[in-house]
DNA sequence: TAGGACTCAACC
DNA sequence: GTTGAGTCCTAT
């Protein structure tokens, strides 16, 4: 009688073990099907030995073991791959099952071989219309796919997509076949490379096939740093191996694949979210068996089962996005290293503003700065301005000085392209009733509706809730009496337009370059020199390289210092450099103007002095003085319920059971800044550890010391991004 | 006494 | 997460 320990695909559930059926083999890896009470559900075969904390389980005598059901014909899990995914679950406080599951897609496994039926809309419209079926149209605009991309797509349920199918309204696509991108060409255009790059690439080559090595790659926007780890790329892939590719956000693949495909003559495999069904089941399959050799994608790529990874590059990496907050909060970044430490291969983190972690791995010999200190071609580093809103502030109602206005002047006069930056998506984030004060609050969070004029709607950027703007205060009732406080990108948009009326302006947000078509748009708008004007959130700080863009505007620096958490001084910072360092990356100089009410302010001053080693000396010095991350250690135990007494009594309880540990804080509990999140009332404790303490043995310890109620949901955020 | 709302524990 | 069993309550 054999026995194997299975990996179930589940949030509750870890390793269950199963009877082998007579004339099944397995091995650790195979995905297999397996009875879960009356239900079928996917599992992965696992070690029989594991010393992993998320692993433990107890033993069930032979007589009460099931058969396993089926055996999945894809390859098995690779070993460092399962590794992974104990270290993972180990450490991000997660269920290993949930973890696994970001290996496989449910679409590689279903129907494997068979085609999937993708739909476009036909261009008729159904007989009969509904407000369901033509807002599900306006959703899926040109789009294709499967019945579930386009439910997916569209927002709409399935039965409506379906409805739309028998309408006439969309239409079988025709069978695509599954391309696999051709083979990359090491050797297709490579670029003259200066000294510095030269030498930074040569010790990337050099550590391809020679183990697990780190590397921080830095320096200055617009100073090569993608041209040097290409040549990582070339080497790995004449290596015959595998090369992934992490991104921070879905938009900046594109110009990614662009600048890949200039460089090695073929596109790289594409990997995120938004894929559709059978692209997707393609590029698992292709990753799997190792025909995919290089893959460009967001965190999502970074549990995928590689048959031969060699390289892993993360691109912008001191990025906050890659810090997953939904799910299994892990860091992609961090996962990333530990991945290449598994599997044994280097690992470059790439970035103009490195994070004061990776700075501190840097100075404590575990990873390896590789600096690039100019900017590529004789390309020199922009001009940087501070415009003091309080001596020189712009009219009322309006967001952009004197100072900034001119010199935008300047460019529109010299056929040259500026860029406005403010990180808030939308026209207004709050509206406002002048007659009684009210503010229109979303119904299932404690944040304001923020009003999206493009769309017509009121949104909530937490929860997605969305309603038609009220004619009328729906507190007091006066009518026309809501005006909207303060700018977000639509807003400053108007007021350009208002100013500058015939000049061509462009808005990029996620709202409007959801797509690579989007994307790709823009990208030759911009280097067509359609636009004159970009206005963006930090969609645009990152990845492009346009050189006519000469002017950037920071058009509310004070934004990113606000909230004052932990990490508030390093993010601004990063972002004000990012966007500065769109300016002037071709021949022509650039100039940048940081509008601001605080010019004092540490961060902003160094911004505008160029002196950014002396803020990450300030800011690190601050970070070891407090016991910060990456100094100390934090932990978030964030509970939620919709049953607002229920969480209230959990997070005293979990508060009242607090351990008294040498050198270890416990902050809250508390009501979370953002107490109520999808109509579920939140509190909050932040746990604070000296760097070597075991965190999660003792958070294990406390909370397994502590009952509360199904409904309440308590979660664990071990270095914490998001302190709302 | 049937049926509904709810809680709880098991799932190998 | 999902399911089925058990508990309590109310409407007949």
């Amino acid at each position: 009688m054999s026995r194997v320990p299975v990996l179930i695909a589940s949030h509750i559930l870890g390793i269950l073990d199963y009877r082998v059926p007579y004339g099944m083999t397995l091995q650790p890896g195979d995905f297999v099907e397996v009875p879960l009470g009356p239900r079928r559900i996917l599992g992965c075969v696992w070690d029989a030995a594991s010393d992993s904390a998320a692993m433990q389980r107890d033993y069930v005598g032979d007589n009460r073991l099931r058969e396993v059901l089926q055996r999945h014909d894809v390859p098995p899990l690779p070993a460092d791959l399962r590794r992974l995914i104990e270290w993972t679950a180990d450490y991000y406080f997660s269920a290993p099952g949930s973890v696994m599951r970001m290996t496989i897609p449910a679409i590689a496994l279903r129907d494997a071989g068979r085609p999937i039926i993708e739909y476009r809309p036909s261009g008729n419209l159904p007989p009969r219309m509904t407000p369901q079926r033509q807002a599900a149209l306006n959703q899926i605009g040109d789009a294709t796919g499967s019945i579930a991309d386009l439910t997916a797509l569209s927002g709409a349920s399935e039965a409506v997509i379906r409805g739309l199918v028998k309408a006439g309204a969309l239409v079988v696509d025709g069978l695509r076949a599954p391309s696999l991108p051709p083979a990359p060409d090491p050797d297709f255009a490579p670029p003259p490379l200066s000294d510095a790059q030269r030498a930074a690439a040569d010790a990337l080559c050099a550590s391809i096939d020679a183990g697990f090595q780190p590397f921080v790659l830095d320096g200055v926007t617009g100073s090569g740093k993608t041209e040097v780890y290409f040549e990582a790329v070339a080497h790995a892939l004449r290596a015959g191996k595998q090369i992934l590719l992490l991104q921070p956000e879905i938009a900046l693949t594109q110009p990614m694949v662009q600048r890949f495909a200039a460089r090695f003559g073929a596109e790289p495999l594409v990997w995120h979210s938004a894929l559709r069904q059978s692209d997707r089941r393609a590029a698992w399959h292709a990753i799997a068996d190792g025909s995919a050799r290089v893959v460009i994608g967001a965190r999502s790529a970074l549990f995928l089962p590689y048959g031969n990874l060699g390289l892993i590059i993360v691109d912008e990496a001191h990025e906050g996005s890659f810090k997953q907050e939904d799910g299994v909060h892990y860091h992609a970044r961090d996962v990333a290293v530990m991945r290449a430490q598994f599997a044994q291969i280097p690992i470059v983190l790439a970035s103009a503003t490195p994070a004061i972690e990776s700075r501190a791995q840097v100075d404590a010999g575990r990873y390896r700065a590789l600096h690039l200190p100019d900017r590529f071609g004789g390309a020199s580093l922009p001009t940087m301005h501070a415009v003091d809103l309080r001596r020189t502030p712009p009219d009322r109602g309006q967001w952009i000085a004197p100072p900034l206005a001119a010199a935008i002047d300047t460019r529109l006069q010299r056929g040259e392209q500026s860029l406005l930056y403010l990180n808030r998506r939308g026209f207004a984030p709050l509206t406002l009733c002048r007659h009684c004060g009210h503010r229109i609050k979303c119904p299932h969070c404690s944040a304001w509706m923020v009003e999206h004029r493009l769309h017509r709607r009121l949104a909530c950027h937490h929860c997605g809730e969305s309603m038609v703007p009220p004619a009328r205060c729906p507190e007091c009732q006066e009518e026309d009496s809501l005006v909207p406080c303060g700018p977000g990108v639509e807003r400053i948009a108007d007021e350009v337009a208002a100013r500058w009326p015939t000049a061509r302006t462009a808005i990029v947000t996620s709202d409007t370059l959801w797509n690579a078509e989007r994307a790709e748009e823009f990208i030759e708008n911009m280097a067509g020199g359609l636009i004159d004007i970009v206005i963006g959130t930090q969609l645009v700080t990152k990845g492009y390289h346009f050189p006519n863009l000469t002017l950037v505007g920071v058009v509310d620096a004070d934004l990113g210092l606000e909230g004052g958490d932990l990490r508030a001084n390093e993010r601004c910072f990063q972002q004000i450099a990012q966007v500065a360092g769109r300016a002037g990356r071709g021949e022509k100089p650039g100039e940048v103007f940081v509008q601001t009410r605080q010019p004092q302010a540490p961060v902003l001053a160094a911004l505008i002095a160029g002196d950014g080693e002396g803020f990450y000396a300030a800011e690190s010095a601050a970070r070891k003085a407090a016991g910060m991350p990456p100094y100390g250690r934090l932990a978030a135990i964030i509970i939620a319920s919709k049953d607002a007494r229920a969480a209230a009594e959990t997070a005293k309880a979990i508060g009242d059971a607090a351990p008294a540990a040498r050198g270890v804080e416990v902050w809250g509990p508390a009501p979370a800044p953002l107490a109520m999140l999808r109509s579920r009332h939140r509190h909050r404790l932040l746990v604070q550890a000296p760097r070597n303490f075991p965190l999660q043995a003792m958070l294990r310890q406390w909370l397994g010391n502590v009952d509360w109620p199904q409904r309440v949901d308590v979660r664990v955020d071990i270095d914490p991004y998001s302190f709302v």
